[in-house]
DNA sequence: AAGACGAAAGTGGTTGA
DNA sequence: TCAACAACTTTCGTCTT
């Protein structure tokens, strides 16, 4: 393993994108309210934290019995004045409904990212991808999960360190199905640039996760870069590419692991390694026996 | 018994008229 | 908008080690 600072000034594994020098206390978030007021307000949208809220009496709740204290009646202009009061209210609560929302989301968003172990600077992104999505009003008729899943699967593929469909779908309640569907229509809504997932960078993790050696990593990543060459990667999915580099890798160097291993590791079928991996040894002259 | 192999039918997304 | 299409999955039977 090696680790190199990231931009964010943490030292990170270059292989995995995990990051090693975390800091242990985790403050946590600490997203300003950029809103119309030029994010000067200093309103802050994080953790729920309740008893906070109540110690600065921030909650506030106005009888609508026109009574005072003592159950006596008020005064017209008194009542008058509550019931600009009830109103002005009643506006904050809805704002106050859509912090919540939001604020349960980024918990979401925090929860997920700190269970997949991933970099700061990921987690940042997916938190502005799902601010823009809430502007755009994608999140109506979808689930705050999904769209919170689909923020992060996003953020991943443009941060260099892809995750799959499923990995992220194992962590979310929502499955892999809505998470690519709710990815595509955000990603077209929002018109992030999403470049076409490179397979090279599936393989250090494939690799990692299936505990080979280096060796068997670079030997993959040969394999791939001889397979790109001849144009042999075009149309295919990225993961049965590397997945099959990597099995093809791992036979070569002695290191062998099972189709089955290998197909779990990438979250792809046995078929589509068996067939990638076919397609290298013919188009690369490969004898897999030889090894 | 486990792994590798391949055929066949099904799924979901893209493309082109 | 719809049908054809390619990639991938699922399932299952067969062969090899």
């Amino acid at each position: 393993m090696s680790f190199e600072k990231n931009l964010h000034g943490e030292e990170s594994c270059s292989d995995c994108g995990l990051v090693a020098s975390r800091i242990i206390i985790d403050d946590g978030p600490d997203w300003r309210n950029y809103d119309s007021d030029g994010g000067n307000s200093g309103e802050r949208a994080g953790m729920p934290s309740t008893e906070l809220l109540h110690d600065k009496g921030l909650t506030t709740e106005i009888d609508w019995r026109n009574r005072d204290f003592a159950g006596a009646g008020i005064s017209s202009s008194t009542a008058k004045m509550f019931r600009r009061l009830r109103r002005q209210h009643q506006r904050t609560r809805i704002s106050n409904s859509k912090e919540r929302n939001l604020s349960v989301a980024l918990a979401e968003l925090q929860r997920l990212g700190s269970q997949m172990d991933l970099p700061k600077q990921v987690r940042e992104q997916a938190a502005y991808i799902y601010r823009k999505a809430v502007e755009k009003g994608l999140v109506r008729g979808r689930s705050i999960e999904g769209v919170v899943a689909a923020s992060i699967y996003a953020a991943c593929r443009m941060g260099q360190i892809p995750r799959t469909l499923d990995e992220v779908g194992a962590y979310s309640r929502t499955g892999r199905k809505e998470i690519g569907r709710t990815f595509r229509a955000v990603a077209q809504e929002l018109k992030l640039r999403v470049q076409p997932s490179n397979p090279k960078d599936y393989i250090p993790r494939f690799c990692s996760i299936l505990n080979l050696p280096q060796i068997t990593q670079r030997q993959a990543l040969e394999i791939l870069a001889d397979a790109e060459r001849i144009e042999l990667t075009a149309g295919r999915g990225p993961t049965g590419i590397a997945a099959a580099s990597v099995y093809l890798a791992s036979l070569m160097t002695k290191n062998s692991r099972t189709q089955r291993e290998v197909s779990e590791a990438a979250g792809i079928t046995e078929v589509t390694i068996r067939n990638r991996y076919k397609e290298l040894c013919k188009a690369l002259s490969i004898n897999p026996h030889d090894y």
